[in-house]
RNA sequence: GGCGACGUACCCAAGUGGUUAAGGGAAGGCUCUGCAAAAGCCUCAUUCGUCGGUUCGACUCCGACCGUCGCCU
């Protein structure tokens, strides 16, 4: 008798509203697996209906990680997020079972397959101390010191980009070294197991309307109730988690500074912008099986693209 | 029916004798190495309701017509 052993990750990928939380559940059920998320908001406790993030029922079918694993105040990041992540569907696979990467945070994705460089990460102080620079100078004004310091990092950056501009500064200033040359020298670690991606896609016009129709069912009144109790509980909109779409807008519209009409025109439209640069970051992204979401034997095609995941080893051996 | 105002891109809209016909939004595309649902970039009217006229030259001035809105009857 044999009996199949997972030896790599599954990932789900694709735009918001492809239907990524239930297609994930549904084939962890079938294979048994583990659903790790790899999406940026999701991980924020207490921020639910605007993140859409994964129904209580769905996440009570299947085990998933990364879903309300930090608090609204801290900081996340794609290099947290990959070193995580890969640190947990190692030990899914340890148990013989499944991981299951699903999310739609490109970078977040590219960060968990392909590692970041090794090198300084995210310095609060020199990164104030930039940014108040950035608002005496201007953004070309830090745009030109990378140029100068490292012309070929800046090659990649708008004039007008400040964050990018800080990021490389604050790397050249922590390290002493160029970014250009850290990225090429020294590679951070990545996913070296095998893996299966897929990439839900649906024509533009279909998209848009899931969009316009999960707008429609009940999160459009959970949402300001949702904002309210937030920052009754103290997070300030300061909080990474105010960053996701529509928080921010939903406490205006709560405060009154914001007409209901004018609140969702924003919402969709934030949220259709969403979904196409997603589409873009896919679309660049190499080795993707792109699925059609919405043909009907979804969970068995998707499965059977992740046999390749099973090696065959004989049960006591 | 009369009088008046207006008609510029998918939407809003500036321009009022010589401009490559502003700007914003939408839409589409692109970039991305620790805040990424972030940030930045690019494209998008050979033509101004239609037809005539004046002029070296008309989106701009004149006329007619069509359309929209308002007021009056």
């Amino acid at each position: 008798m044999s009996a199949a052993r997972p030896n790599g990750v599954l990932a789900i990928v694709g735009a918001t509203a492809t239907g990524k939380s239930e297609l994930a559940v549904a084939v962890a059920e079938r294979l048994s697996g583990e659903v790790v998320s790899a999406d940026a908001f999701a991980v924020y406790r207490g921020f639910d209906a605007g993140t859409a993030k994964p129904s209580a029922s769905l996440l009570s079918r299947v085990p998933h990680h990364l879903v309300d694993a930090r608090d609204p105040r801290e900081p996340w990041s794609a290099g947290e997020f990959a070193t995580e992540a890969r640190r947990l569907c190692g030990e899914i696979l340890a148990r013989g079972r499944l991981p299951i990467l699903a999310g739609g945070t490109g970078f977040y994705v590219r960060a968990f397959f392909g590692g970041l460089f090794e090198g300084p990460r995210r310095d609060d102080g020199v990164r104030r101390a930039l940014e108040a620079v950035g608002a005496r100078r201007g953004a070309a004004f830090l745009v030109r010191m990378v140029g100068l310091l490292d012309p070929e990092a800046a090659r990649r950056v708008g004039a007008a980009d400040a964050a990018r501009a800080i990021r490389l500064l604050e790397i050249l200033l922590l390290s002493g070294e160029r970014p250009s040359r850290l990225f090429r020298e020294r590679p951070g670690p990545a996913w070296e197991k095998p893996s299966v991606k897929v990439l839900l896609t649906l024509p533009r016009e279909v998209l848009y309307g899931r969009i316009a129709q999960r707008f429609q069912s009940g999160f459009v009144n959970e949402l300001p109730a949702e904002v309210r109790r937030l920052l009754a509980a103290g997070v300030p909109l300061t909080a990474p988690a105010f960053a996701a779409i529509g928080y921010r807008d939903t406490a205006a519209l709560v405060s009154g500074a914001l007409s209901e009409a004018e609140w969702k025109e924003r919402l969709l439209r934030d949220t259709r912008h969403y979904a196409k640069r997603q589409e873009a970051w896919f679309r660049r992204e190499s080795g993707l099986v792109a699925v059609r979401a919405d043909r009907p034997d979804l969970v068995d095609f998707v499965a059977l693209k992740a046999r390749p995941l099973f090696s065959v080893t004989h049960e006591g051996g």
